[in-house]
DNA sequence: GTCTATACACTGATAGAC
DNA sequence: GTCTATCAGTGTATAGAC
């Protein structure tokens, strides 16, 4: 029956995201995907044929969680830029709060096979006109000129707004067991209170003042 | 002969760390760390007993790389908070450039499995009283207070520098994947700037004006 | 200390019954 | 579609000769 199917693929997929996003794709077992999913390991099979074609339908699904909002945020040519980035953190950091395995575990797996992005990028158009970076690089050279915000490439500041928002994530355990005495609770404090920190900061680090 | 076996185990030791920090724990082959080291299989069991041991040398390593420069770098109390950031991030990155796989390593085995670190604290006590940061905070709360810099407190401050010089190495395949064409030139010139560029954003986002 | 040969367990994948 | 049984390949680890 299709309905059948249906919901059994989906149970597999959302075992294979859990087991893969936690070990990794050589740390991850088929057995332990099927006994998540509640079904038989030939089943897993039947339906995706090999271990690295689901790994590949799990990272495709990870990875369109986190690039196009990316994308998203920074084409709502609108806003301001101190308003982009407040959206941005705000948006990013929630996002980053129901998803906390997702990056560590697309950053992971591109750096033991970089080829991996080549295959989304073809599947997927979408990701790869990108250059929306130029658009925003003449923004924020416009806003530079008006002497509202102090010069910066679009390239950078990205990559520092988001490097804020997902180091401590990513990092956790390491800052968690050296800062923070390995004390889950208060981590979790210092967490929710970088949202505002890290909008704080950028804005600073940009503004004329 | 022990000048030989220095050398054999040394030789497993260079071998363990290139395979480890590219594969992972669970991607390694023994195989491969044999190959690499140009001897048989059977020899590292004999030096090292288990693939595990092996790999708790090989991460303690790479973890006394990264972790003591910052301890070092924060105690020195004479300096002042803007030539802390300076001397840190010049320093921090030329040491990510001459490693830049250890930290992708270690943190992707931390989050696979966070009691590694317990492990290496108890070998490694100097580690552990790394509570440093509370004599930081007070040279933060002072300069605040004279008015030169804005308030933060040190673990945030400290999260943010390291965060903005490991992402841009640890994500480099996204990153470079999306902003820059995969064009690896590209990403090293933009490597190369960033130096200078993180020590301006860091200085003009704490800075009172 | 270093090698060859091999034991033993596990893993991904398939065959075939229902 | 789903299961049981099983195969072929690979991985860690050890035994034993030199």
């Amino acid at each position: 029956m299709i309905e059948q199917a249906k919901d059994t693929e989906t149970k597999i997929l959302d075992a294979a995201k859990e087991v893969f996003q936690h070990k990794g794709l050589t740390g991850a077992r088929m057995q332990e995907i099927a006994d998540q999913a509640g079904i038989n390991k030939a089943l897993l099979h039947y339906y995706y044929r090999t271990k690295d074609k689901l790994f590949e339908k799990v990272f495709e699904l990870a990875f369109s969680v986190f690039i196009p909002k990316i994308r998203d945020i920074v084409l709502s040519t609108d806003k301001s830029v101190f308003d982009k980035i407040n959206f941005f953190v705000d948006n990013y950091i929630d996002l980053l709060n129901k998803h906390p395995y997702i990056p560590g575990f697309v950053i992971n797996e591109l750096n033991r096979n970089p080829q991996i992005l080549v295959q989304v990028f073809e599947k997927n158009v979408q990701f790869k006109e990108m250059n929306l970076f130029e658009k925003f690089d003449a923004q924020l050279k416009d806003e530079a000129k008006k002497g509202i915000i102090r010069p910066i490439d679009a390239r950078n500041l990205m990559t520092n707004v988001i490097g804020l928002c997902i180091f401590p994530i990513v990092a956790r355990p390491i800052i968690q067991g050296i800062m923070f005495d390995n004390n889950k609770k208060n981590y979790d404090i210092f967490l929710e209170q970088r949202k505002k920190m890290v909008i704080d900061f950028i804005i600073n680090a940009i503004k004329v003042k």
